[in-house]
DNA sequence: TTCAAAAGCTACGCATACGAACTAAATTTA
DNA sequence: TAAATTTAGTTCGTATGCGTAGCTTTTGAA
């Protein structure tokens, strides 16, 4: 294919996508300081919220992270009393997180904060263009995802995406 | 503004960006494993291709990042004999750093292969595709940027890039 | 000229991020 | 049933990334 910009930091496109998301998180960083909560927490509570006593390793597949990322994240949750892990009962090898009432409360708060964070990425952008950045953005990821089976596990299909748009 | 879309993970614009950005990165990984290198060497070297003997704080500059950051990252390309620092004689506070031989004769091997992977990334797109995801990230980047004064430091313009396409 | 302020870099602590090695539990296989 | 394999999760080592604190050098001001 023919290259159509120099791929070299810092005008190549990896390295500014890289930028840009490095940036968003600064953002959303900012917002969640008051609340003592980092990005990373925003993310395990979005699962959470959508559903409960998921166990470690649907989170880490839900979020294409590895467990041992995820390890410290969860404890040091558990001992901002967000969250609490409890043993599967029928599979003892399984822990299950689940929220507590401290966690469930952050629904209302937290995602204000997100909206606010895209709207200002978003500014000036008309609702063809956004379509457009979303569609072009999951079209990328899924290329890269083929390529690479050990990653292969499509949790969200590129049409479930852009039928919420 | 209207969104278009859920903010929450892993639905969210930022979120995928975030997923995008880091699959780009473990792709690129893997292609500088074999030279032991890796994505932040191949930035360093970037800069330093363009211009070399530059002072750790513009390097930190042009890659929008903090010196702390970059120190452990210089010293340790150092070790691997790819560059050196060496004390400006006008003004002894400042370190330049200087490609070795090693680290010049990468710029034959490099490129190849950070090329592959975002062909990889833009697999399918058209070239108008490429050029309106390219614009729409700028687009985004400028207007985070826009709302950050410590880091308004517009080092491209984004004519400059769309001029480069 | 001497002392204070600023600039450039380093050192350290905390939070991601990955891979590899390890423990424990469940499942498969001989 | 016993052994081997697989699976879930944690721990450890290395490498970013940021912020803060501290050091050395330079510059500026009284």
């Amino acid at each position: 294919m023919k290259q159509l910009t120099s791929v070299r930091a810092p005008y190549g496109l990896g390295y500014r996508i890289r930028l840009l998301s490095l940036t968003m998180g600064r953002s959303l960083q900012q917002k969640l300081e008051p609340y003592g909560l980092t990005p990373f927490h925003w993310v395990v509570l979005c699962c959470l919220w959508e559903q409960d006593g998921m166990a470690t390793s649907e989170v880490a597949s839900r979020l294409k992270q590895v467990g041992g990322t995820l390890t410290g994240v969860i404890s040091r949750m558990e001992e901002r009393n967000l969250l609490h892990r409890e043993q599967d009962e029928c599979d003892r090898r399984i822990w299950r997180i689940w929220l507590t009432d401290a966690g469930r409360q952050l629904e209302d708060k937290l995602p204000p904060l997100v909206i606010s964070t895209q709207s200002k990425v978003l500014a000036g952008f008309s609702e063809d263009e956004q379509q457009q950045f979303s569609a072009l953005v999951n079209r990328a990821i899924a290329n890269l995802e083929n390529t690479d089976p050990d990653r292969a596990s499509p949790f969200i299909s590129p049409d479930k995406i852009l039928a919420s748009l």
